[in-house]
DNA sequence: TTGTACGCGTTATCAC
DNA sequence: GTGATAACGCGTACAA
């Protein structure tokens, strides 16, 4: 064990260990001349600062953390990668934190607070259905980003950055409907499912009430109850489409509630010799890379990553200077459309 | 700041502060009841100990570091999950840390090793040309996972697992070959670059040695030198192939030097009205689901990377346990057949 | 079985 | 401008 300490650094240059701690943390008062005679012996014999003392002394240091729940998920690549730059170029510290989705997030959350006395947290992914009081426990700003909201708490606790779920998937449904689409199939998460899966349910349902066109329920597959991992990878798409097809159901469209559901949901069909988009139209949802680049191209909504992830940097510093106003940003999505879709002429329902 | 220690646990149940360590570290030696009554007291106040302060004291925790470089490949998510399932399997903790392209993993790792007093380390991804001064400072365990090994260096100092990524692009080069083709494109990482983009094209010139054709070097179409992010992008893909087909170059097959530059590649093509595979063929590297899932699917050398992670981990703690000598094991890819690839009839080159 | 006291490596607070 | 020294929260000898 190559222990080296600042006491190391601090005798073999002849000076006082705060000494040293000057030079390393930039303090003013100190004579540019032993800075720099501690500054070469550091970076001569390597010596890298030990952070869990730093962090049991410090009362606080300008980190930010991101828990992330989901890791898979495209979307959340992208996000980081701004995030991460944004935070840098605040001169902050940027911790990134995975949390299986059977841990709690707010228990992590917990822990890296006291551990690492950082300034805030961002919550990418995950479905938040804490209490209140867990919440409240909270004792650094916070932002939920890309996460649904529950509704049953006080929304002044907290902040959250995302899309409508429901608006955006009301409205790729009516697109759908506009195109003269009535038997529309969805590729769903399981039945319990009150993360985003309900919400664009929900969004699903609104349509059809919007447009006076009564909603097959059975038209709606969900996710095996027992299965777990990725629900909304391509394999689970793949799956619920070739159940779909099997059962003979009668439809002319499938909405998946994600791209990557999407892709299985197309690849299922071209296996069964069934066109996509002149047999049957397929919309995603999110806006990945591959909606674009897959053939044919997937008609989907996006997010706006890009601003949901700048947006939720901003409102989160916006809360670290004090300004103690939660808000609920609420971006809106883009209809793209690929080659995965076409109008059809309206026969009976 | 909710700052509860240890102390407050202590004075609220009326002992020592000894004792509440002994209770929540699980100690032999303590009353059950007034263990239980301590534990009690901890779930009710939600006191979280404090693990910087834990790390400064321990000599020495079970914990594995993961630490990954290109948090957006794929290819990673599956080890990932595999890794820290075997890694909690053991009772060990597991802890993952993103590297920056820019970062030197070696510093990070040698920062968390003191810090976190950590028993092992992963490193996934990335090019390891770090000096063997720089690597001999690592005092832990430590495994190369899916890294091309740089040859220059005394390989008993380190252990890898990997696949060898010149026999395996010269088998993907030879596949297209037997298959009639001589004039193969490859879509390329940059000029410089040391890591799989150098290895890959290795194993292609190695492939047209072995079948005494004579390789077009201007056939081998390089990323942009000055462009930064991820050239194994869909996006890269897109472009490299772009511009070959704009040179109008003679060649009847692509060879991408990963699947998602694949997918770039036969969405270009497509869109200028090439088909794949009739007209060109595309082969990708990597084994991704997506390759399975894309139409037309790809063909590709499809890395073993359930059995890399678990090899990974199992070589770790064989280090760990202290049977010093390092291991270099190379897994074999294997061919996956897709929709993309034809044989052609021979014509002259 | 339990409590006291010390030290882990660092930073902040004082004196100098 | 600089150097002792007291915390930070915890684990662990050691004493009780």
């Amino acid at each position: 064990m190559g222990k080296y300490t600042i006491k190391d650094i601090a005798r073999e240059c002849g000076v006082g260990v705060s000494t040293v701690s000057r030079a390393i943390n930039n303090h003013p008062d100190i004579n540019p001349q032993t800075k720099q005679l501690i500054l070469d012996k550091i970076s001569e014999r390597q010596y890298i600062p030990n952070n869990s003392a730093r962090n049991l002394k410090k009362t606080e240091t300008n980190t930010i953390a991101v828990l992330i729940k989901g890791i898979a998920n495209p979307i959340f690549h992208q996000m980081i990668d701004i995030i991460q730059s944004e935070i840098l170029s605040k001169d902050y510290a940027f911790i990134l934190k995975k949390v299986g989705f059977d841990e709690d997030e707010t228990v992590v959350a917990s822990e890296i607070i006291r551990e690492q006395k950082i300034k805030g947290i961002v919550f990418l992914g995950g479905i938040f259905t804490h209490t209140e009081e867990r919440l409240k426990e909270l004792t650094v700003p916070y932002v939920l980003s890309t996460i649904a909201p529950n509704t049953s708490i006080d929304g002044n606790i907290y902040s959250a950055i995302s899309v409508d779920d429901v608006a955006e998937s009301c409205r790729m449904t009516e697109y759908l409907i506009e195109n003269g689409h009535k038997r529309i199939a969805m590729l769903q998460a399981k039945k319990e499912d009150l993360g985003v899966g309900y919400l664009r349910l929900k969004g699903y349902q609104q349509a059809f009430k919007n447009h006076n066109i009564p909603m097959k329920r059975n038209l709606i597959i969900y996710s095996d109850s027992k299965s777990d991992g990725d629900l909304f990878s391509m394999e689970n798409g793949y799956k619920l489409a070739k159940k779909l097809i099997a059962s003979h159901k009668d439809f002319t469209a499938i909405f998946a509630i994600s791209d990557r559901m999407a892709i299985g949901a197309i690849k299922a069909l071209t296996e069964e010799g069934i066109r996509v988009p002149q047999d049957i139209s397929v919309v995603g949802f999110d806006g990945l890379d591959i909606a674009r680049y897959y053939i044919p191209s997937i008609t989907t909504v996006k997010q706006p990553v890009e601003d949901m992830a700048r947006e939720t940097i901003y409102q989160l510093f916006r809360l670290i200077k004090g300004s103690g106003v939660n808000k609920h940003m609420v971006f809106e999505g883009t209809i793209v459309e690929g080659e995965s879709t076409r109008a059809i002429k309206k026969r009976g329902s």
